[in-house]
Formats: C-alpha cells, sequence, structure tokens
DNA sequence: TGATTCCTTGACCACCCGGTCAAGTTCTCG
DNA sequence: CGAGAACTTGACCGGGTGGTCAAGGAATCA
C-alpha cells in the first residue's frame, strides 16, 4: 500500500530505496533484481518496500518519472534566455552529458526501460518531449536562414542518436571528461564530417 | 545438450525454435518470455529446445552471433571494391539500414542484450569491429584531406549513433522506405546542420 | 501515561521458471 | 526387415519470485 503520509524518516528510507533500486538496476539489470535483493543491500526486511512501493514496477516507473523531470529541469536552466537557437541546441548537449555523468545509473534504466513492453511507452513520451524541445530549435534556426531547410523531427533524431551514443560510451563508460565531449558532439552535430 | 548431428529436418526445427525465440524475445523482452512460451508457440515439448539449445543464453547468444555475421556480411557485400572512403561510408550506412528493415526483431534484441550484463561482453566486441571498419574509412578520408583531421573514433561512434537512432525510429518503428533514410542519414552525417 | 499512527519484521504463499530425463516415436540405412 | 540414431513427449524437480500479513517496536500525539 503506498501511503501518503510520510514522516522525515519515512522519506528517507523511500530515497534509500529509490537510489538502491536504481544502483542495482543499473549493474544486473531489471529483471534479475529481485526485490528480496534491494531490501537485502539496505539491511531491511521485504516488508519495507512494500510500505512505500506498490510493486517493483512502481519503483522503476518512479524512478523514470523523476529521471525524466530532473534532466528537463537542468536543461531548461541551462537554455536561460540565450536568444541564439543554435547555441541553445549546444547549451541543451552540455546539461545532457552533464547531468547523465551525475546519474550514470539512470541511463542504464533508460536503456532497458526502452526494451520493455511495459516501460517503453512512458519513456517514449519523454523522448517526445524532448525530441520537440530540439525540434523547435531547429526551425527557428531555419526561419532565420542559420540552418539549410530539412525535416526538423529527423534532425532533432540525428542529434539525439548522436548524443546518446557518445554519452554511453564516452561519459559512462570511459569516464571522460564532459565539457570535452559535449564539445565533439557539439561541432559533428553542427558540422557534420565535412563542414 | 547440444547436438552435433542435425538431420534437414532437425535443422529446420532448430532454425524454426531461433525464429520463434527472436520474435518472442523481441516483442515481449528476454527474462519474460520462458521457454515454455517458446515452445508453445511452435506446439511441441519442452524436451524439443533442450535437445537443440543448452539454455535459454544460449538461444540468445547463437541469435546474437548470427545476426552480427549476416549484418557483417551484407555491409562488405555492399562495400564492394569502392575506392572512395566517403562513399564507402555512405554504402554500408545503406546496408546497414537495409538490413535492419529486413530483421527487425534482431534491432530490438541488440537493444536488450546491451543492458544485460551477461551478453553486453559479445555485443561489446561486435560493435567495436563495426566501429573500427566505420573508423579506417575516416582515417583514409582524413589522409586524403576529404574530411577534417578528428579523432576517428569518434566520429565512428557518432555516425553509429545516428544510424542506431534512425533505424530504430523511422525504419523499425515507423516503417519508413530505407533508401529515404539513408540519404537523410548520409547527408546529416556528411555535412552536420550546417555544412 | 496511554492511544494512535508510522514503520519494520520475516515467515509464508502460490506460482512459475529453467532445466532434466525415462520413455516413446520416427527416421535412416544396412 | 531390424537395429540404432535422431527426435519428441510431458511429468517432474529444486529453487527463486513477487507479494502478503499478523505481529511487534518506535515516534508522536493527547
Amino acid at each position: 500500500m503506498v501511503r501518503a503520509k510520510l514522516t522525515p524518516r519515512g522519506k528517507d528510507r523511500r530515497e534509500q530505496l529509490l537510489r538502491t533500486g536504481a544502483s542495482l538496476f543499473a549493474e544486473r539489470g531489471f529483471h534479475p533484481t529481485s526485490v528480496s535483493d534491494i531490501v537485502g543491500a539496505i539491511g531491511v526486511g521485504k516488508g519495507v518496500f512494500y510500505w512505500y512501493f506498490q510493486s517493483k514496477d512502481e519503483l522503476l516507473s518512479e524512478l523514470l518519472k523523476s529521471g525524466h523531470h530532473e534532466l528537463r529541469k537542468r536543461q531548461q536552466q541551462a537554455l536561460g534566455d540565450e536568444p541564439d537557437p543554435l547555441r541553445r541546441i549546444e547549451r541543451g548537449i552540455s546539461a545532457s552529458l552533464a547531468w547523465f555523468a551525475e546519474h550514470r545509473d539512470y541511463f542504464s534504466i533508460i536503456q532497458f526501460a526502452a526494451t520493455d513492453e511495459t516501460f517503453a511507452p512512458v519513456l517514449h513520451r519523454n523522448e517526445e518531449i524532448g525530441l520537440s524541445d530540439t525540434a523547435r530549435h531547429l526551425k527557428e534556426a531555419m526561419a532565420d536562414g542559420r540552418i539549410a531547410d530539412q525535416d526538423p523531427d529527423m534532425l532533432a533524431r540525428a542529434i539525439h542518436g548522436v548524443i546518446g551514443r557518445l554519452t554511453r560510451d564516452y561519459v559512462i563508460e570511459r569516464n571522460e571528461d564532459v565539457d570535452v565531449v559535449a564539445e565533439l558532439a557539439q561541432s559533428f552535430c553542427l558540422r557534420g564530417l565535412t563542414g
């Protein structure tokens, strides 16, 4: 049963479960991680888990929801009032990389959720939001004649593809400096191979 | 127990298991799909599965291995004797998209395998191979002064990021024409946004 | 202090999973 | 034809899963 009232102690425990779950899901995967693993890692009884969450699925959903919100907030903070649409894209790229560098678990969790029919729909909606943000800047840049007229949706997806891949390979796996990777991603997206 | 000798009938059954497994894994995910589901879909007893495969894991590994080989073969056929390194990259992109369009299940399976600690290492090695192919062409193009000097490994990863994303979003999910998507991917990779 | 709510325990349950295997059937080939 | 190999059956097993719950301890009120 999900509790509406949580004392400070309860909030701490809930967040501890969230953190521990995220860490184990990222490390071993969602299905191979049991609820017993999670409570065992904390050192509490299994009932604790079900005091704070209705199910294992709910914990993952909560992770997906809060992660998306945090990332989005970070991105919007980074944009500030930047008037140049191309610079807004650059800043968005940097902000995303920086956030993922600080929340590596979340990256793995997203990757899994995309492959699971239960969670893919939620994730899809989240992605759609990020994509439309990027597409908006692209449309503005096209209207200003800054970039050639092309399908903004497709360009946004290509950009996200680059970001996702470089984040995984350099930021998550190799622990490279975020600013260096961001620069590479920006340069590739803006100029391509021949630019 | 894995059998060395397979009659034609046995080969058919084995491939049927491979196909059915691939389809179910892609649809519902690996962990949520049980061996009983697979044999049930075919309408045979569970023992049949274990006559051809040592384990459920082995079926997936087999899928990963054969998929990788097929894709690679297709790519190399597409390259032919093309002397221009940039054109080789373009052809590689087209070939990959075309192959995935014909093997949608494999795309989902790869995506899952990347998130599972048991299969990620194998997948990683496969990716490394594709990446080094691309990087080779890039280095040649740099030596010829066709593209600016940059880290070829990073460029290769960015290119693969674009291909992966556009494949997923347009070819797999929206069933768009492969040639159109390939053109988009090529144009983005070569010219970027501003080129 | 007692009463109430919040939190925790961990044994327990029903279910399903991957995998085994003795027995039976079908095929191949001498 | 018969013998042996290739294939199939499906009941069965040990073990782990997500989830429940009656009972007990700790905080916070009155």
